[in-house]
DNA sequence: ATAGTAATAGGAATCATTACTATTTATTAA
DNA sequence: TTAATAAATAGTAATGATTCCTATTACTAT
């Protein structure tokens, strides 16, 4: 993989939030840099960064947004404010007794909690 | 609700598989039967059931699959023959816990288990 | 049976993402 | 340092999944 400024501030960019952005959200940003930039080359270099294992790819619903964050770990989401709050977990024991009973190999855990956050617990609370 | 033969189809179908379908898979088989039956009919509908509750929509990646189980349950997910199976498993404490450490308020987890089922074992250590 | 309105078919529009292509740019080796 | 080469880019077209729009159809309460 060759140098370029481009990835080099896409990946600056990204490693300096930890609000799990989309490819929009990193091309806006980058833009402000870089205004020439297009959106094709963020999109193509968030692959690529995923591919060379710099970052994950992680899916809320049908958009993808991307985590730098590569310590083993699973993510809370507020259905309030929308953020992504990650989370490690100690360690679960669900994948050996899911290799034992459904004699199935994991490889790989992915969990989303959904609730509601702290900070957005009150108005929960009042809405319904 | 109004009663449409086109919902009663589609419900029809979809509770026959635990295949996890996509829109698309649900068209064609419904088109089977009612050839003139409009893909946003299909979409429409899946829409109206996940909002009445009598299905879920889960994300794999970017495209959506539909799940008539409503036991809480979660996923293994085969890499090589790309299969859903739903598992229950025996409640985690991780909600628990999750409260107290991020003071945050689980109302539902979403977990996926990547790896090989059983089936595909042998491909696996043959292919690495 | 009829009015009122929810649901439909069919196609256009949208949204996220990928593909294409002519041009630019990093790298390499002379 | 410069020229050759191939990777990366900008810009835009294309794709694929999903949603939206609208004239028409068909439930359902009266």
């Amino acid at each position: 993989m060759r140098f370029s400024h481009q990835r080099e501030l896409i990946k600056e960019i990204l490693f300096s939030t930890n609000s799990h952005p989309s490819a929009e959200w990193v091309y806006n940003k980058v833009k402000k840099v870089m205004p020439a930039i297009s959106l094709g080359t963020v999109y193509r270099n968030l692959k690529k960064l995923e591919e060379v294992g710099s970052i994950k790819t992680i899916y809320d619903g049908p958009i993808a947004r991307y985590d730098w964050n590569k310590k083993p770990h699973h993510h809370l989401k507020c259905r309030v404010c929308e953020k992504f709050i990650d989370v490690e977990l100690p360690d679960i024991k669900v994948e050996k007794s899911v290799k034992q009973i459904f004699n199935f190999d994991v490889e790989y855990i992915d969990m989303i909690f959904t609730g509601v956050c702290d900070k957005h617990y009150n108005k929960k609370q009042k809405k319904e």
